[in-house]
DNA sequence: GTCTATAAGCAGATAGAC
DNA sequence: GTCTATCTGCTTATAGAC
């Protein structure tokens, strides 16, 4: 008996990454399984020996997607350290995050939009809850009058916006500023230098 | 000989919005033309005696799409107003627009990111141009010492992500703060209210 | 302009040899 | 486990009567 989680074997692993990739830039309906095999090279009754079907491949590639990126949220804002030192190092950590998965977001929200039902339980327990103490710890020092006078959601919500919507609208970005891929990079450079301060200066109440 | 745009049909108008609202929703690869007829409340086969086939009527959803929420960034911010005033009422009106035509950002966006050609000639006239004077602005104004110390670009992005991303983040939300549709519209009220402000103190340096 | 019936093509899924 | 060949169903698109 082997251990819970089996080995993969190359070809399991090729066809997920090749799945990931065009699910992310696609999307579930926009995805092709002839693509997914081509971008594995491998045949494409592969894809149904391994994952039986379209719908089941998606679902792993989904599920991974989400995993990803959205339970480090409450992780990274769990930490014990001052709210201060705290927005900063999920600044840094959490854009590092994006930048490396930069397909993500725009992907899960879209397949979100389509389908609200599909990870919701995942969703609540694995965010919805764990994210509680970082909205105390916000309400509490805003009642000390150490942050801006505002409710802990929109104070969430002002900062995953900075952080994240420069990724999804990365496309109208770089056609209306006229930037190539190199200089959207240097563009998400700077971010990552200014927005630690920025961030702590439009939450906190700094003197 | 007619004016240069013809009178539309009340069956062309029926088909039109249909087809915004479940493009607008599924994309295009996820909508169905049956889906349209269906909510149209017409025959599959009068989509294509108006319109052709799916993608010329898609193209016509996107186009407008567009056209409905991007140029008139550039429009509202080339207001010859100072540049707090100018602030303040673009973020009430543009919030005001996107919260009347919400599912717009994500469909465009997601649209876009699978075909950044598409309307790429459109949105550099209609925005990479037109958007220019109010860099320029943003520049002057931070040579003088009134704005935070970041490239117009920089700014830019900050304003729109704090307006933009609370309505494609949507479900995200909704699922992790706990809201109903209801409380989610107090959510965007409240946004309403101090956003105006808050936009005004994270590009500008009031003393 | 509107309908019914049907064609044509494609994508997901399976059968079966090796 | 991997391949080729094939099936099935769905979706867009068209033909043609009214």
């Amino acid at each position: 008996m082997k251990g819970k989680r089996e080995e993969q074997s190359s070809t399991e692993l090729k066809i997920f990454e090749a799945a990931r990739e065009v699910f992310q830039a696609k999307g579930l309906e926009g995805a092709r399984m002839q693509e997914i095999a081509d971008k594995a090279k491998i045949n494409k009754s592969m894809l149904h020996y391994y994952y039986r079907s379209k719908e089941k491949l998606f679902e792993k590639v989904y599920q991974l997607s989400i995993i990803r990126l959205i339970p480090q949220i409450a992780s990274l804002l769990n930490e014990d350290t001052p709210l201060e030192m705290k927005l900063r190092n999920f600044t840094v950590k959490y854009l590092e995050l994006i930048r490396h998965n930069s397909d993500i977001p725009l992907f899960v929200l879209h397949e979100m939009n389509k389908n609200p039902g599909r990870m919701k339980n995942f969703m609540l327990n694995e965010i919805g809850k764990k994210i509680q103490p970082f909205l105390q710890q916000l309400r509490e020092e805003r009642k000390k009058g150490n942050t801006v006078d505002l409710p802990a959601e929109q104070m969430l919500a002002n900062i995953m916006s900075l952080l994240v919507f420069p990724f999804i609208g990365r496309p109208v970005f770089q056609v209306i500023l006229n930037l190539d891929d190199s200089e959207f990079e240097q563009f998400i450079d700077k971010r990552l230098s200014y927005l630690p301060d920025y961030i702590v200066r439009v939450t906190l109440n700094k003197t």
